[in-house]
DNA sequence: TTCCTTGTTTAGAATCATTCCAATTATTGA
DNA sequence: TCAATAATTGGAATGATTCTAAACAAGGAA
């Protein structure tokens, strides 16, 4: 059963939008509720796609419109591991990017103080953010390649 | 003055694409020589223009086919900080890449062992490879902006 | 060396992802 | 409520990369 996210987040989501001179429109709420429906890293289409069946009427420059607002208002990332299009990922907790060479999937990995604490912040240069991203093979792929 | 890289580097090519079943051929050598003259990150579009002064029949459907060989027989990387066409590096050794939003330079950052250390190692997960960029403003950019 | 197999190169077409455009619509503050 | 302006829409345009089929070249075998 499917319901609308109406509480915290969405309320967090005007917040932040209007925080960043942005509008909270109908759109902007849609596709934010995509990402936070399913946690796998959706590409533009993807949402696109997911977004068309509650709001029919929803453009494709709408959905890269609402999500680069969503980027920028800070309660979402995009995400680049692999060639071809963007993935979107509402988890803003610190943390990487595993992307599985075999069934394509990209996880969340935690990423923790030490690790931050050991990265060398480079003098003279501002840093606005950062991206870890890694390849490889995920345990349940690595698992059946074995049998 | 120009000078052709017969030499270390291009002998360590020839030994690597074969070690990986590629073959050593004309196009592959110029790629990578364009690569080791000016370490500046090229885009595929950057390195054709420069290949084809050298060799003026080069196309850009060899340029991707070469850089791609030249990844996959590790001895460049592929470069993705920022939106729009991948760029392409032949220092191999441990680092990562800052990107700067003012002027669009790419640099290569040391990564001291410290960090690699720290890094957590999913167990489960297979690594094959590794990426980490940032991006801000470098040095020479913020100078400028604060005068 | 010559031949053969197969990988590589070439130009151009095709595809994919994203951005741009101009007209319409919705949101927000006065 | 009204006006200003930001956002949405569909489609066209762009940019980057991949694909295709024919010509070509590299490397091993005879």
């Amino acid at each position: 059963m499917k319901r609308r996210n109406t509480t915290a987040e969405q309320r967090q989501l005007g917040e932040q939008l209007a925080a960043t001179g942005f509008r909270f429109t109908q759109q902007r709420r849609q596709v934010y509720d995509v990402l936070l429906q399913k946690l796998d890293h959706p590409t533009a289409e993807d949402v696109f796609l997911r977004a068309k069946r509650a709001m029919p009427e929803i453009s494709m420059a709408t959905v890269y419109n609402c999500l680069d607002a969503l980027v920028q208002a800070g309660v979402a990332r995009q995400v680049k591991v692999e060639r071809g299009a963007a993935r979107f990922c509402p988890n803003m907790h610190e943390h990487w990017h595993f992307h599985c060479n075999e069934c394509g999937r990209v996880f969340d990995m935690d990423l923790p103080d030490a690790a931050c604490d050991a990265f060398p912040l480079p003098r003279g240069f501002k840093i606005d953010s950062f991206e870890i991203g890694a390849h490889g093979v995920c345990p349940d792929c690595s698992g059946k390649r074995k049998k």
